[in-house]
DNA sequence: AAGGGCACCAACCGCCCCCAA
DNA sequence: CTTGGGGGCGGTTGGTGCCCT
């Protein structure tokens, strides 16, 4: 390629992650917090780009994501978002918070393109658009423009929410998400899973059936969850001699994701209550601070009122939609389900 | 049963922006 | 004001597993 990677050290490693590497790059932010990725590769021994280090992070080991199947309600959000921002993943994301702009994008790519196309080549049999696509590209700048406020009143409702957040447990967004339950088995491979089948290599016995059954549930929130329980019952026993961690503090890692992950449960309908997470110690706690605070002061956005906003939006659009040119997509968002 | 095609998704690449020096 | 480095973002690719013939 022209331009020399960002990375351009020999040596530096590529391709998926290993669960070893999870684990050292969980332990390391752990101990340090996200940021100062450039510092990572060097501190921990990872053969890995700093960029790989973050996105890693970001997309996959990070507490709060959730991953799996989209929900109705996630699908129409990123269709409407969509076609009100175009392909501006993260702010799309911004609206989503347990979802990463990674996990959208490629969701929006393989699954909803697709079906819009579908539904698109069909909507033309009855009406033409041809100057929709002529339309796209002239209103770069005012879709760019709309979503700078919509990002403007995000940060309002963000500082307005922040307020309260310490007293209002329950997330507006959580009983959304929870009233629909994740539909079919979730064949991802999700970071606790990695790292829990790391666990179960190092463990010589087998992990405890009660925590493997805590629930039989095809809900792919469940499965992560479940999952964390096994790492969370066998961190105990994570010697530093059978692995290559032995600056991480198996406790720490422990609570960490059973902390994060058990949090986050269809249960208690919140992403990491205060008054879920009696054992934190020091290091976790700073972790909490620093990594959860994101997604909390996100996730305390009330969506109800940000999709007010949109669908609002939506019904004051037409002026917009023919300045922007995406009429054609709110159209067919409204007529997708 | 085998292999070719397709779908999915994790991860990489490169451009851009921001900020500190 | 300039510049260089770090981080963010969006497009794209490559690997893997599933499905169909």
């Amino acid at each position: 390629m022209g331009r020399p990677p960002c990375c351009d050290k020999i040596g530096v490693k590529k391709g998926p992650w290993t669960p070893e590497e999870d684990i050292i790059l969980v332990s390391y932010i752990q101990q340090h917090g996200p940021g100062n990725w450039r510092a990572v590769p060097s501190n921990t021994g990872l053969l890995r780009c700093s960029k790989s280090c973050r996105l890693r992070w970001t997309n996959y080991l990070r507490p709060g994501i959730k991953r799996g199947n989209f929900t109705e309600h996630e699908e129409k959000m990123i269709i409407h978002l969509q076609a009100l921002l175009g392909n501006r993943w993260a702010a799309i994301a911004s609206y989503l918070p347990e979802r990463t702009d990674n996990d959208i994008k490629n969701y929006w790519n393989t699954h909803l393109r697709k079906k819009l196309k579908k539904l698109q080549g069909n909507d033309e049999n009855s009406t033409t658009s041809s100057s929709s696509q002529s339309n796209f590209s002239k209103g770069q700048w005012e879709r760019r423009l709309q979503t700078d406020i919509h990002m403007a009143k995000k940060a309002l409702c963000d500082a307005l929410s922040l307020d309260k957040s310490d007293h209002s447990p329950a997330n507006p967004i959580i009983p959304i998400l929870a009233q629909q339950p994740v539909q079919g088995s979730s064949s991802y491979a999700s970071s606790a899973e990695n790292i829990s089948k790391l666990l179960q290599n190092w463990m010589k016995n087998s992990p405890k059936p009660s925590q493997l059954s805590r629930a039989d549930s095809e809900n792919s929130q469940s499965s992560f969850n479940n999952n964390l329980s096994i790492g969370s019952g066998s961190g105990s026993s994570l010697s530093p001699s059978e692995g290559t961690i032995s600056a991480t503090t198996p406790e720490g890692f422990d609570s960490l994701f059973s902390e994060s992950c058990n949090a986050f449960t269809p249960e208690n309908n919140a992403i990491f209550p205060v008054e879920s997470k009696p054992n934190l110690n020091a290091e976790n706690e700073f972790l909490f601070q620093v990594e959860s605070k994101s997604s909390l002061e996100e996730s305390q956005v009330p969506l109800t009122l940000l999709e007010k906003w949109l669908f609002d939006d939506a019904i004051n659009a037409p002026a917009q939609e023919e300045l922007m040119g995406i009429g054609m997509g709110l159209g067919l968002s409204a007529n997708f389900f």
